[in-house]
DNA sequence: TATTGTGCTGAAAACGTTTTTATGTTATTT
DNA sequence: AAATAACATAAAAACGTTTTCAGCACAATA
């Protein structure tokens, strides 16, 4: 790589590395003629300076870091948009790192690549690195788990409202009997999703039978086979509606109540949470529960760089969802409750 | 920032700083004893090495770049987890761009931050900017430009087999009036395709109504306008089968058929191209061409890690797709027309 | 004319590393 | 026992910048 660097520039334009280096800078010290006889030298030869050089002089990188252990799916790529987005309006760029190293990742944060970092768990940051970082005034933010000191912050989705609001929706259509399909339970959404909605099925003083809570692991197929094998072992309670830990599961239970001759959304309502890109096109359109990911984004990045540029302290941003009503729930008007 | 550099360690260990970057880099000159004392200080001290210098210095930075306008889409999350995996495999980081200012990217690219890059056009990267990177030996696959040369190529779809395949897919299930809902004239896969589905009607001497080309800009509204108006015009050659440019334009083009009161494949096959997600959940699932999007990035990091490691050529690369068959086609039995 | 002030530019230090070369010690050979 | 080889460590140079400070013209002042 025959490089061109400041020094050739220099000697070819006849002046001091300092001179082009303020030139360059827009230090404003120069003769008008000096400075752009050097620009135009600098631009004769191609130089680009060397960021290496220039970041382990000045310490500052203007880069943001979103550090993801996966970008699959559509929640990552909405994210990493909207994160870009903002980044550009403030005037940083963005650098995704993907990988499942956590010593690569340290080393990158540590190693001043970046001025601040989102990070997107899985990978066990533990506190041992969260308290590394807290000391050496890392600036971060948290896109799900909960964290709040000095340099650090957390944007998430509040998922027990979610859940909550869910279930009152259903509620406020009608219905009394609901169940529910779990997803994960080592997962912090999916257990709070499913509390919410406990919380206002209790609200309601609604009965909260063990059977109405069925295992999905956010999958379509598990939920497929759930859903079947409740319906076969329970003729006598089915419910009037089922409220899905997220949009596959309400799929696989569609289908599985399709299959046992049941019409969504006349004899049953379904309802799911995520508005994943199918959920519009699936026979019927579901009803679904949509988390604000570009909102995420932005926030994510402002509150990062106001810790940054303003010594902003690290904050809890807790981000409200909103129900997207399509076609697989349906009004239920049952005259002996009806008042 | 408080930052431990390797004097810090060096004095802590009452070693010399080279001694110091000796033990870290395995460097196998030091006795044992000085070795794991100077580690141990180390790892007391928290001590990150900052890549800003180690680069600086080396040259090396074991990082790749992808640069891209956008993530938006599957595409570029299938894509870019497999680039990910596969440089993980090979030792080196990836590290995501998304920026519209071709000035980042050049500075970047240049600064010396990456020992290689993934280019994903749409930013015009133009001529002037080919050669200062060529002249610079800057090493790059771009995935939807044809380049190739000494330190550049190119890992791309062959679109126009795809589109060959795919009208000769619908031949051979004995259809003879085939339609095409054609993407964005300006981008060369949507031209490569057309030119494909052109060449197979041209080889099997089917008739190329110019009124069988529809424009849909891979859009479904678009689409289902194109099809509508196509049909409401010309009842008296309605197709056998569309083919359409990408499956966006496939559904928009089920619904008017739909709507208009054909079925779908019943009386009318659809076909479309790139087998998003939605493709199988639709109603009917889609028969479509899928690109090998994860292969794609495969080989593209493949590609760049023997250009930088082995010194290779550039070359141009061209993937062929398969065709997925769902439930959108049906075979035509045409008593008139058989043997 | 001698002094001070002003405006540009250049020299040199610094950033945190790696790498090359130098130095000093101990072991080996003659 | 002297010369040499082998080894372990230290010192210094280099990477490409920015930045501080010194220096030099020249004009303005006394």
């Amino acid at each position: 790589m025959a490089k061109v660097t400041i020094k050739d520039v220099a000697r070819e334009a006849g002046v001091s590395i300092s001179t082009v280096s303020n030139a360059l800078n827009d230090v404003d010290v120069l003769t008008p003629e000096t400075k752009s006889h050097v620009l135009k030298v600098a631009k004769r030869l191609n130089y680009v300076p060397n960021l290496n050089g220039k970041l382990l002089k000045s310490g500052k990188t203007n880069m943001l870091g979103f550090f993801t252990t996966s970008v699959k799916g559509a929640y990552f790529y909405i994210l990493v948009e909207s994160m870009a987005r903002e980044c550009e309006r403030l005037g940083y760029g963005l650098n995704v790192f993907v990988t499942k190293d956590k010593q690569v990742i340290m080393s990158n944060i540590l190693g001043g690549r970046v001025d601040g970092l989102v990070i997107y768990e899985e990978l066990k940051i533990d506190e041992h690195d969260i308290a590394s970082m807290e000391k050496d005034k890392i600036k971060a933010v948290f896109l799900d788990r909960v964290i709040e000191n000095e340099t650090m912050g957390s944007v998430i989705f509040d998922s027990y409202v979610a859940g909550y609001d869910a279930a009152k929706y259903l509620i406020s259509l009608g219905h009394k009997k609901i169940a529910y399909i779990s997803g994960v339970d080592t997962m912090f959404d999916s257990v709070q999703r499913k509390e919410g909605y406990l919380a206002a099925l209790r609200e309601h003083q609604l009965e909260m039978d063990q059977d109405y809570i069925l295992q999905g692991y956010f999958e379509e197929e598990a939920s497929y086979n759930a859903v079947k094998s409740f319906l076969r072992m329970h003729h006598d309670k089915v419910p009037d509606a089922f409220l899905a830990g997220n949009d596959l599961s309400a799929i696989g239970c569609i289908r599985a109540l399709k299959s046992e001759g049941y019409r969504v959304p006349e004899d049953i309502s379904v309802m799911g949470f995520d508005d994943i890109e199918i959920a519009q096109y699936f026979t019927p359109p579901l009803t679904t529960v949509r988390n604000q990911i570009a909102r995420q984004g932005m926030l994510v990045i402002d509150h990062l760089v106001r810790m940054i540029q303003r010594k902003e302290q690290g904050k809890l941003q807790k981000l409200s969802s909103e129900i997207v009503v399509r076609g697989s729930c349906h009004i239920k008007l049952n005259r002996d409750d009806s008042i």
